[in-house]
RNA sequence: GCCGGUGUAGCUCAGUGGUAGAGCGCACGACUCAUAAUCGUGUGGUCCGGAGUUCAACUCUCCGCACCGGCACCA
């Protein structure tokens, strides 16, 4: 039997799940679903990444262990997939014993097979600040400009995999399989990136407690994108090869949003690489998604509000909006407004309404299903039809082309639509054509089967709905022409996507579960004492030139006066206002911070702004002599 | 700054060296079985701008503009 293992990335359990996780997860299960159909054994991997830096952050600001934390958040995961009908074969958690072991063991064999070396990371080291300085930001006194504290000259081991000796071979690999990343954008960018070298990585965090330690060096944790990629084989029974393991792996899809492809196609069939085991044979990433043009920001409030949008139209129209309204790779735009028409014209008028029509004529002229006696003109057409769509659908599933896959399957259902109004159905109850009727109405019928089982890769509960609409009570998703049994008795039933006004609609409400994602979460970590904060020397100062600099897009040079003085200070503000807005702008300046230079310019201080996904300037309320300080 | 992509109807997007396409929207008509549904017809475009190659350019080449992405960079 032909296998199929497709998987999500596993989520950070730092906060509940939101859209793009829904996205990319809705991705998944439709080809999930879709091979199922075709009789493959089929293995679906999700879950969640628990090991990470922000979910030990977030436990300690709730006050919990980060164990608690995860076993509260994991389920809001669950019980997401379970609304979104996602159907998972295993929702895996990083916690789990079965995949320590695993990662360990990897870990083991990477080591084993020369990959892995110890190696020093020196350098002068800030205890405060846990870090180490690079050269160049060190000052004659070495001081931590942070904390003020002499800095001392640290060596820390470290674990290093040698990833630049793969550099070759994945090259090899990208160009001996020309799919092996989608879409061809995001294949070409890697390239790129692949083609200008690669370096060795470190795999090891001494300093952290949350995680899992190296088999052979209990002193270390494994580095959590390390950790977390090697979860598509641990969960898989990696560690004893297991039954699942044999069977699945290598992976056929790793699906996922284009930010971490890059971890995906490089590091990880590195690793494989180094440890003997064959690589997955796709990696997709898809686009990200924006609401109403503007990029998705929790700080900002910019959220896609699944649970209101799924409570009026329903689960299947929200899958179904996500995956026919953009094209696959690129960034696509959400925007309630075309779900909405999307619902109406594609879901309401077009399926719905068919099914209801045809039933209608059924119910009102036959007692059960008519054998198909009389053929006639189109249905030679039909027919015909029903099995192009059905090879045209798989050949765009094939490439990931979802909207196109669905673009197709509907242009089938508007054929049916018209084949109802070219026969006139309704016009042929008298006795000398009834069977005439019956026969169109079977075809029918029979066409809605087959585009229910088209649909239910992407579609499930509104498959299920046709189906039983139909009479069928074992569905009958066979991808054959002519499987509708005739002799069924069949009643006509509710609409499956009743239609929707928006003129009756109430305006959105705000859930309290809103209100908390629109507050930015703190993401703060270490206390520092009053006595810290008086180290820092903020002044009001007053823009008084600014002009763009050389070879850098984001930064501008300043002039600021703060009274005593006027200083240079580098910004990398020039992607969010324009220089001559900025002239006789009163801002926020730090001015005893280290000089720095940057891009050959001098930088004698920073300009306070608030950097999230727009950059704003943080200015005082009122204007007030420049030099003030804030405090 | 380097690399790549995109720019086509009001909206979302296909597409080809030879008279511009689809869906939605809009207008009109047909039908009355159906969820104010369906079907048909129509409306609508300097195919970003400029130059070049060609008998012929929306398509190929070059230059420019705008937007998007990747890398560098963000004191």
């Amino acid at each position: 039997m032909n296998t199929f293992y497709v998987t999500t990335p596993i989520y950070y359990p730092n906060s509940e799940p939101h859209a793009g996780n829904a996205y990319t997860t809705i991705a998944a299960d439709v080809l999930a679903r879709y091979h199922r159909l075709k009789g493959y054994e089929v293995c679906f991997l999700t879950g969640v990444d628990e090991h990470a830096a922000n979910v030990f952050n977030a436990a300690k600001e709730e006050g919990l262990t980060p164990q608690e934390y995860c076993d509260k958040i994991a389920p809001t995961f669950v019980n997401l997939w379970e609304r979104l009908n996602i159907s998972h074969d295993i929702f895996f958690r990083t916690t789990s014993d079965i995949h320590k072991r695993g990662a360990q063991k990897f870990l083991n064999v990477l080591y084993e097979n020369g990959d892995v070396y110890k190696a020093k990371y020196e350098g002068f080291y800030c205890i405060s600040c846990e870090k180490f300085f690079a050269e160049k930001e060190l000052t004659e006194d070495r001081i931590c400009p942070d904390h003020k504290i002499p800095l001392q000259w640290l060596e820390e081991e470290n674990y290093f995999f040698r990833l630049s000796k793969y550099a070759d071979r994945l090259l090899t690999h990208f160009n001996d399989n020309p799919d092996f990343v989608y879409p061809e954008t995001r294949r070409n960018e890697l390239l790129s990136f692949l083609e200008s070298g690669l370096q060795d990585v470190s795999i090891s965090r001494a300093s952290l407690s949350w995680g899992i330690p190296f088999p052979f060096d209990p002193e270390h944790i494994i580095y959590i994108w390390i950790e977390a990629l090697s979860n598509y084989i641990t969960a898989l029974g990696y560690e004893t090869d297991g039954e699942q393991f044999q069977t699945f792996w290598p992976a056929d899809v790793h699906m996922m949003g284009k930010d971490i492809t890059r971890f995906h196609a490089l590091l990880w069939p590195a690793m494989l690489m180094a440890a003997d085991i064959p690589l997955p044979k796709h990696i997709v990433g898809h686009g990200w998604l924006t609401k109403d043009g503007e990029a998705l920001s929790k700080t900002r409030g910019i959220f896609i509000d699944m649970d209101s949008d799924i409570a009026t139209y329903g689960v299947d129209a929200f899958r179904y909006y996500l995956l026919r309204e953009f094209s696959f790779g690129n960034d696509g735009d959400y925007r309630p407004s075309r779900l909405h028409e999307r619902y109406n014209a594609d879901l309401a008028n077009d399926l719905g309404n068919l099914l209801n029509r045809v039933l209608g004529l059924l119910n009102k002229n036959f007692d059960a299903i008519p054998e198909p006696t009389t053929p006639g003109e189109f249905d030679d057409e039909i027919k015909t039809l029903a099995h192009d769509t059905l090879e045209t659908f798989d050949s765009h599933m094939q490439t990931f082309a979802y909207d196109i896959a669905l673009e197709t399957i509907w242009e089938f259902v508007r054929r049916i639509n018209r084949y109802v109004q070219q026969t006139q159905v309704w016009t042929l109850a008298k006795p000398e054509t009834k069977p005439r009727m019956g026969t169109i109405l079977y075809n029918s019928l029979e066409a809605l089967r087959f585009i229910s089982a088209l649909i239910f890769p992407f579609i499930p509960d509104t498959a299920d709905k046709i189906q039983r609409q139909i009479g069928s009570t074992d569905s009958d998703y066979t991808l054959e022409w002519g499987r509708l049994k005739a002799g069924k008795k069949v009643a006509k039933g509710e609409p499956i996507f009743p239609r929707v006004d928006l003129k009756k609609e109430k305006p959105p409400q705000k859930t309290g579960k809103t209100k908390s994602e629109e507050q930015p979460k703190q993401g703060k970590t270490d206390l520092i004492s009053f006595t810290e904060f008086q180290r820092m020397d903020f002044r009001v100062g007053r823009i008084i030139s600014a002009e763009p600099i050389q070879g850098a897009d984001r930064l501008l040079k300043l002039i600021v006066d703060i009274g005593t003085e006027k200083r240079q200070v580098v910004a990398g503000i020039a992607e969010h206002y324009p220089t001559d807005s900025l002239i006789g702008k009163q801002v926020i300046v730090v001015v005893n911070l280290e000089p720095a230079t940057i891009r050959n310019v001098e930088s004698h201080g920073m300009v306070l702004a608030a950097s999230g996904d727009s950059v704003v300037l943080t200015t005082p309320e009122t204007e007030v002599p420049l030099g003030t300080q804030v405090r």
